[in-house]
DNA sequence: TAATAAAGTTAGCCATGGCTAACTATAGCA
DNA sequence: TGCTATAGTTAGCCATGGCTAACTTTATTA
């Protein structure tokens, strides 16, 4: 599978977020969702069909492959993985986060995400639990842990 | 002043670098430590320096105005930032957090920057210090200090 | 000083990813 | 059933930011 460009992921994203509620989801549905027009998303969901992420009606519905639902999954993860981070870490505003989140979720590499991930888990933990988190980190023969 | 794209912030921040040394810098340079063609580092110096940041003597030198130094510090000091949080508080690997910073400064508004920079400084701190500096946060009026 | 290497420039190509204008299809309703 | 609003498509434009090939300028050095 090839990788996506960040636009690519934004409205794989996006198309994957609609269709939690119903198992598919609409060009104007996206194009209400990132604030572009709807040739973008027309443009933009022809290339993913190329990759076989979703299949396109004409005139019709958006449907994710498995292979788009599970894209869509990783990269609605670390959507959320940041933006709580940003949130319960950073004490950022729920607006400002989701769009840090928008814009960071490309730049970060997956080791750095992890890293990211497991520090809130340990900031966030009742002060107990992070000692055992800290014990068991200077036990481990890894690194960087 | 207009805002730069990811891009040509890229290139002033490598301009900025290599000057640091000398007092200027030469699009060869520039070239090799961005890994691009000498025809794209031609054509973003042209771009920065109708911005006025920064004078291209025609076969010669590159040199910062003010302005340009103004920003290639701005600029230079996000990464910086970055790259010690990935560091310091992640503990990644140098060259890893060299390239995570690259790409995640132009993603990051000013106050995630902010905050992420205070957390490292916070995390950092010895612990009676930490204590110090909680204690002023819990006395502050801030809502999220 | 003339040849050559290195640096810089120009022209022109391509991909990506936006946009508007204008058209077509579908659906809901009088 | 036909009108209209909404949705989707197509064509074509533009900006950005890469690239190569071919050229010019500058610097080095034999």
């Amino acid at each position: 599978m090839k990788n996506l460009s960040p636009s690519l992921e934004d409205y794989l994203e996006a198309a994957y977020t609609l269709s939690l509620k119903e198992g598919f989801s609409r060009a104007c549905g996206i194009s209400r969702l990132l604030k572009v027009s709807k040739p973008s998303v027309n443009s933009a969901v022809k290339a993913l069909a190329a990759r076989g992420l979703l299949e396109h009606e004409h005139y019709g519905y958006i449907r994710l492959s498995p292979a788009g639902l599970k894209a869509g999954a990783e990269i609605s993860g670390r959507h959320a993985l940041l933006k709580d981070f940003f949130v319960s870490v950073l004490a950022m505003d729920e607006n400002q986060a989701g769009e840090d989140a928008c814009r960071a979720e490309h730049a970060l590499s997956p080791e750095a995400l992890r890293r990211v991930g497991a520090l809130a888990v340990f900031l966030k933990a009742p002060p107990r639990r992070r000692l055992l988190l800290a014990a068991r980190s200077a036990m481990s023969k890894r690194k960087n842990g």
